[in-house]
DNA sequence: CGTGTCGCGTAC
DNA sequence: GACGTACGCGACACGG
């Protein structure tokens, strides 16, 4: 059935007016209205794909209800004038999208609205008021119901029942009966809505109430005049048709002149996305006829795009896009709503019918975000195979330092094309739908061309990584790690949820107790959880010592907090309480909250596209990140614990960073302490302080541990002297000797920057690239961060490339025969659950891929751990 | 009432 | 006024 929304111009002129901050243009135009008015008609027109528009506006003049009672709307305010002068503004937008606005002098909108509505309906037309006005509620019916976007309810009878206790066609009673402040109806005083339901509900109509209720029949006049105010007037003489207000192409031109003089830079944008200059052949398959025919289609093709729409609660399946080649798609509605759809294929029967396309390795599948749809898929006990081309994976590769890969940002980077983002389908925040309750239409055509994008992308993403040569590492590393990834998240690590309920209730007391003791110290209650009150607390009130301040006050930072703590029991207390408070909220109760309740396994998220290095990441929680350093917060660890019969066992790569800087400097005397298997910080000491390595106390190793460090990250004088407490001046010079003694590190460091100033980025033993395009920046800070990312990210990244490569050869050996399962990836450091009988048979076959992962010119070491739980490891 | 930013603290 | 790469908590300011 056709539809027509007809939109309430006053309405959402004033919406627009109230909710939007008063933008103005540089020119000094108010200009709020317009912006929201063309926001919210674009967000219908993608949503809602009307086939009619209209909308409808007031006219200043008076109209028969001022004829009829002198004081209607005599209580109202005039409209403010930034209001009124954007209503012009406004009517030209309606022009710009080529839609009818629809006026009548000495008639309300509310009357015409309802004049249009009925005359659709004759037509057999459904039509959707979008408006805010209770009035409108009056003429919902079968055909007819009203939006109220603001609370996103599409009002039916039902829902007006709901609200009012009362169905549509006595509204205009009950308005009657109860008049309306705003509007100046006067009603019967003493009646409000809740009396007069009451009323209609147990006299039934109006002209029962009048004869039965004294004070009703009193104010009869009243009543009549109020009932006929309220009543909307669906004789109007409209002068025009319903098919004058079909939806038709919009103004680009217009628009963007509009937007421009407006100086709408955001809208502008998406009125200059390009247009689609091939026509797309999207289709929606919804009986088993077409989806018989579309199986016989599958069966002669040798590469898919694959996209699924869920529900965003239970994760259910609603739909699934498949694209055979670009600008083509298929959308198979699974489980929408029935809003607009007469049919549609049963989810099972779907599945069923593409399972062995889906889990065939001879057609190649392409996806954006692949590891999410083996999810979906795998929840539906499908198994993707044949998984060849991510266009996430390859957009990232290209240039690993942007900050998100959604699909819609790289079809505009590389397509110059707009999409339709999934907020235009499903709204944002609060007002957010469920995808199965948008028409399916809509998601059709989101869906299809998520697949088709997909295809497009990847004709100029293969070709792109051929050319920068990083087509092996997306075709030998990342893509086969996808899959590794996916199987590390679905089989998860399991916790002793019994220990962690014990352990947040001992630092619950524990916090509890410290509280107490920290008010009393402090002389008074204040939240210790804000720097700024705590900064307040100890430099103002106790005028305690500023050793370090932040950008909006005084830190109070752990640093600083040791410090004091030497006179302080205060800062001592407080530092006791920030350890256990974080333990607590970060790891012991986000980990309670995230396991899954029946298997007490958390499945955690490996992010293949976030970091700018090739890292891993990982969310939901991050296990990345779990403590280890210090004794109490190792007790975390303690939490993760291997299933009966299993045993963990951990790989750690021995100073990874090292042996990769080792490798690419060539540096004679950093090589020789890993060909001799020394001690590589002591023997740093040793060259450092010119002693024999009997000589080397823990605090100068420590130094030179530091300073080794500091190369890694490319050290300055003044970080370092940070880090060690001392002066830039010494730092400067345990550079300078650094340097001295380990001159291949230097040249290659210089030699490095060089390339990157010319190159503008850099790349990794694999040749993972990072653009540093501030490389040659004249700010000199922003050069300095440059030119450190530049030595860190060679280094960083390159160890990065060798674990990646060893889980790859790992997975390929355990993969058949064995049951041990690949758990955590910790950078330099693989996690394995390792059935009991597997141990010796496991634990050489990993030692032997991580150390043979990559052939660097020293030897590379994994140390070999094992134990029950994650805390207790031993070699 | 949600969203973005800041300070802080974990990991490698 | 930051030696690299991440994630996430709680507080707070801000525009609704």
């Amino acid at each position: 059935m056709p539809k027509l929304y007809i939109i309430d111009g006053h309405s959402y002129i004033h919406r627009a007016y109230h909710a939007l901050p008063p933008l103005t243009t540089s020119r000094g135009e108010q200009v709020n209205v317009v912006y929201g008015f063309i926001r919210m008609l674009l967000k219908i027109l993608r949503q809602q794909k009307p086939d009619y528009i209209a909308i409808c506006f007031d006219t200043p003049g008076p109209t028969f209800r001022d004829k009829k009672f002198a004081a209607y709307k005599a209580t109202r305010k005039p409209a403010d004038e930034e209001l009124k002068s954007q209503i012009p503004l406004v009517k030209e937008i309606t022009k710009g999208f080529n839609l009818t606005a629809v006026e009548k002098e000495g008639y309300e909108a509310d009357d015409i609205i309802a004049a249009l509505a009925l005359r659709a309906k004759n037509k057999n037309i459904d039509v959707i008021i979008v408006s805010g006005d209770k009035d409108m509620l009056q003429l919902v019916d079968d055909r007819i119901k009203v939006l109220n976007e603001q609370k996103n309810i599409l009002f039916d009878r039902n829902k007006v029942f709901e609200k009012y206790g009362i169905y549509p066609e006595n509204l205009s009673d009950m308005f009657a009966l109860s008049g309306d402040k705003i509007d100046n109806i006067p009603g019967v005083a003493g009646i409000g809505e809740k009396t007069a339901v009451k009323l209609l509900q147990e006299y039934g109509s109006l002209d029962e109430i009048i004869k039965k209720v004294d004070k009703v029949r009193s104010a009869e006049k009243d009543l009549l005049l109020s009932k006929e105010l309220v009543t909307l007037d669906i004789n109007v003489p409209l002068g025009i048709d319903i098919e004058d207000c079909i939806v038709r192409e919009p103004d680009v031109e217009k628009l963007r002149e509009i937007a421009g003089r407006l100086e709408f830079t955001g809208l502008l944008k998406e009125f200059t996305g390009e247009k689609e200059t091939q026509p797309v052949d999207y289709k929606t398959i919804i009986n088993k006829d077409e989806f018989e025919k579309f199986l016989d289609r599958l069966k002669d093709v040798s590469e898919i795009a694959v996209s699924i729409e869920v529900q965003s609660n239970d994760k259910n399946i609603v739909g699934i896009s498949i694209s055979f080649k670009p600008y083509t798609g298929y959308y198979m509605p699974v489980g929408q709503g029935y809003f607009g759809l007469k049919e549609q294929l049963n989810r099972d029967y779907v599945l069923k019918g593409l399972k062995p396309y889906l889990e065939s390795d001879k057609i190649k599948k392409y996806g954006h975000d692949i590891k999410t749809v083996i999810w979906q898929l795998g929840r539906n006990n499908i198994r993707l195979s044949g998984i060849y081309f991510d266009s996430m994976v390859a957009s990232y590769l290209l240039n690993p330092g942007k900050v998100n890969y959604d699909i819609e940002n790289i079809a505009i980077e590389y397509l110059n094309l707009k999409m339709i983002p999934s907020t235009d389908l499903l709204g944002r925040g609060k007002k957010q739908v469920s995808i199965e309750q948008v028409p399916v239409e809509s998601v059709s055509k989101y869906s299809c061309a998520r697949s088709d994008v997909v295809f497009r992308l990847s004709e100029i993403l293969m070709p792109l990584l051929k050319e920068k040569k990083i087509d092996r590492l997306m075709f030998g590393v990342e893509m086969p790690l996808l899959k590794i990834l996916a199987d590390m998240e679905q089989t998860g690590i399991k916790i002793d949820r019994e220990y962690l309920i014990k352990l947040s209730n001992e630092f619950d007391k524990k916090l509890t107790d410290l509280t107490r003791d920290i008010y009393k110290l402090a002389g008074q209650e204040f939240n210790i959880n804000s720097p700024k009150q705590l900064g307040f607390i100890l430099f103002e009130k106790h005028r305690l010592p500023v050793i370090k301040k932040t950008k909006t006050g005084y830190s109070t930072d752990e640093e600083v907090l040791k410090k004091l703590s030497s006179t302080s029991e205060l800062t001592a207390k407080i530092l006791e309480y920030r350890e256990s408070q974080k333990l607590k909220s970060t790891y012991i109760d986000a980990m309670l909250d995230l396991s899954d309740f029946k298997t007490s396994r958390i499945h955690t998220s490996f992010n293949q596209a976030v970091t700018a290095t090739g890292r891993l990441s990982s969310s939901e929680p991050n296990l990345q990140n779990i403590p280890i350093k210090t004794e109490l917060g190792r007790e975390i660890r303690r939490a993760f614990v291997c299933e009966d019969g299993f045993i963990f066992v951990s790989a750690d790569y021995s100073q990874i960073d090292l042996r990769v800087l080792a490798h690419v400097s060539r540096d004679k005397n950093l090589c020789e302490a890993f060909n001799n298997s020394e001690d590589v910080h002591t023997q740093t000491a040793c060259e450092l302080f010119v002693l024999e390595p009997d000589k080397i106390t823990p605090d100068l190793r420590r130094i030179a541990k530091t300073i080794n460090f500091g190369v890694i990250y490319g050290m300055s004088a003044y970080g370092l002297s940070q880090q060690l407490n001392i002066s830039p001046e010494s730092a400067q010079k345990y550079i300078d000797s650094y340097f001295e003694k380990y001159s291949g590190v230097k040249e290659w460091s210089e030699g490095n920057l060089q390339k990157a100033r010319q190159d503008r980025y850099v790349g990794t033993l694999l040749n993972r690239i990072r653009y540093l395009p501030e490389i040659n920046s004249q700010n000199k800070q922003m050069r300095a961060f440059a030119e450190r990312t530049a030595i860190n990210t060679v280094i960083q990244g390159s160890a990065a490339d060798i674990i990646k490569i060893a889980m790859i050869n790992i997975d390929k050996k355990l993969k058949y025969k064995f049951k041990t399962k690949l758990l955590i990836q910790v950078h330099d450091d693989l996690l394995f659950e390792v059935p009991e009988c597997e141990k010796n048979e496991i634990i050489p076959i990993i030692k032997y891929e991580m150390e043979n992962a990559f052939s660097l010119i020293v030897p590379l070491v994994a140390d070999i751990k094992t134990g029950k739980n994650w805390r207790d490891m031993e070699m």
